[in-house]
DNA sequence: TATGAATGAGAATTCATTCAT
DNA sequence: CATGAATGAATTCTCATTCAT
């Protein structure tokens, strides 16, 4: 549901949404009650209901939202026909800047697929196809062009997903890097990975 | 009834580590039942606390088990005294192998983390830590020699276990790729990713 | 179904302790099980545990309830500084009537300290001593008057108590003896005991 | 295995004897269980069954054999057709060193009559009806040969039994008092109860 | 005799969810 | 909009008991 007017209806669903993700992030959407979840935003469980049909409904608005996002933001700021290894430093730099800014948001994506029902499996590993294959296509591209050496595109884009993503679970801003540095880091180590020219 | 006969006392335990590993790895820690795994055992659920005190000592079990299978395997199994290349490459096609031989073992080693209890947590962290230590010891070796260009060690550690133990969760011994496909891909990959000299 | 109407929330929680205190009276604590007491309460077994956060510390809430039910009671109608034979007197009539009115609390108080969890048991224990001391005090003062002859005060606090508690476990309202006639002969009982002059 | 020659089988069964009463007089018969009952004997749950049929009728068992021995050995110990306060006297001794040496099976016996099953409840409160029938006894011939002055001879029974029971709650070896200190304390409370002359 | 493996019933407790107010 | 009271189904775990070996 997506709320009109008066204000408070839609603070209280951004603060469900909010809390959500921290303790689905911090234990797990199965551990995560709804009490919990009621307690932490400030309302009674029944309350809940009013913003979202099910405790499973929930889960797939967070993801939804949370890889929409990412596709479209993406769509917005990808650098325009440019070289593969221009795009792809963009899309290290894009990927590590939303998966430390929204870290929850996106651990939660990437653990909580099994939690979803079948038909909300399929749908929300179809948007995560959508992203993983913007990667693809820079990758393949860099083959193509001869300035990525890579034995797979495919596995390529796992690999280098996997070795992105998992920045948010180690990564704090608080800690020894700053953002930039580790941008710079992980750039470097993508760049190598695929043999870039 | 006493005893279905032919299921004596060891062979029920590995019984149920069997078939619990794969129902977490299917539907998660917390999403999997007692029920539903006395019945995949095809025990009563009572019948499951005679080998493990409680769902939550399962888990530790499952996972220290693991883990120290990794460290012990990698320290027969790892090359003399050898170039930090050598002994990489040998690391990734350890680490591949036992990733895509005990799939779901990985698999739930490293999402089920977070399900065990604050005590639990730590000593499980500690082991995983001497795992991930033997490839840190690796790379920085590389690095002093002048073998490895990474900016480093230690958030390259995290990349290339990342990189690695991703494989799991997409690789099946049915698909397109053969094992030993696979870990070469992967060896380039990682190679090229430490820039290798 | 939401609410059985009529049942409103404070009018259950006293449901619940007058059907737990029945129960645990005529079977015991432990046999009592939460099912049976949802079942006389005519609500679900998991409504319980919005008044009660566990079977054991309802136990205790019964217990401490009913001991401080005791003492303050004692405390506004005790007669004021009187000779210790008028004390004794108005101690032998006042337990006796609220060991009969409230026999299953009292029973229940007598029995079921063993069923605490230590913290709680020992607090429970204070507060029955609390009571016990009313009647040492008693005893001891008519020792030092001169008006009752015991050799040891705190034996015959024992003495007494016990001697006036076990009427609840026999006594029945609808039996032979009125209650009046109950206390007379207790009362002559107790005195006698005491030696009083 | 325990177990070497002899009649170990009675052995056996006298230890689980010992072993379930002093269980049940700390927890109750309701919260032992055979496992905890086994663990002290040292035997495993199941062989418990060779020795008594259920966990029932081990508490029938006991608490019978308790009664049994207190009639019987009272029977023998009884002074002869004496003068009801000899009687009376004699029967306080008894009781009080009944119930301190045997503290737990008489503790036992008087908490738990409601745990067992109806046909062994009614059983067990006959032979419990024996003994107080011989308390009654002494204070109604005491009250018709004019040596007592008691209002009602049953209503006495049952507050002289109360009073000395109670003793084996409190009453410890090593404590203040020794046991014929007790016993003298008891005797001359109990000689007064009764308006003795 | 005693054990070890198992059963099956039932225990306390939790939890997503509903709905009259 | 939100609450408070309740449900009903499920969860983990316990326990007396059985019985082949």
């Amino acid at each position: 549901m997506a709320r009109t007017t008066g204000s408070e209806g839609s603070r209280t669903e951004e603060a469900i949404r909010t809390a959500a993700v921290e303790l689905i992030a911090a234990h797990g959407f199965e551990a995560m009650t709804m009490r919990q979840l009621a307690d932490r935003v400030g309302v009674q469980p029944g309350s809940l209901y009013r913003y979202f049909p099910s405790k499973g409904q929930l889960l797939v608005e967070l993801l939804v939202e949370h890889l929409e996002f990412l596709v479209s933001r993406w769509d917005s700021e990808q650098p325009e026909d440019a070289d593969p290894r221009v795009r792809l430093r963009a899309f290290v730099d894009f990927h590590v800047r939303s998966h430390t800014l929204r870290r929850r948001e996106a651990f939660v994506a990437n653990m909580e697929l099994r939690s979803l029902a079948p038909g909300d499996y399929r749908r929300v590993v179809a948007l995560r196809r959508n992203y993983e294959n913007l990667l693809t296509a820079i990758l393949s591209d860099g083959i193509a062009a001869g300035c990525f050496r890579l034995p797979d595109a495919r596995v390529a884009t796992f690999a280098v997903l996997a070795m992105l993503t998992g920045v948010g679970s180690w990564y704090r801003d608080a800690g020894r890097l700053g953002k930039r540095e580790l941008i710079e880091i992980y750039t470097q180590m993508v760049m190598q990975c695929v043999g870039a020219q």
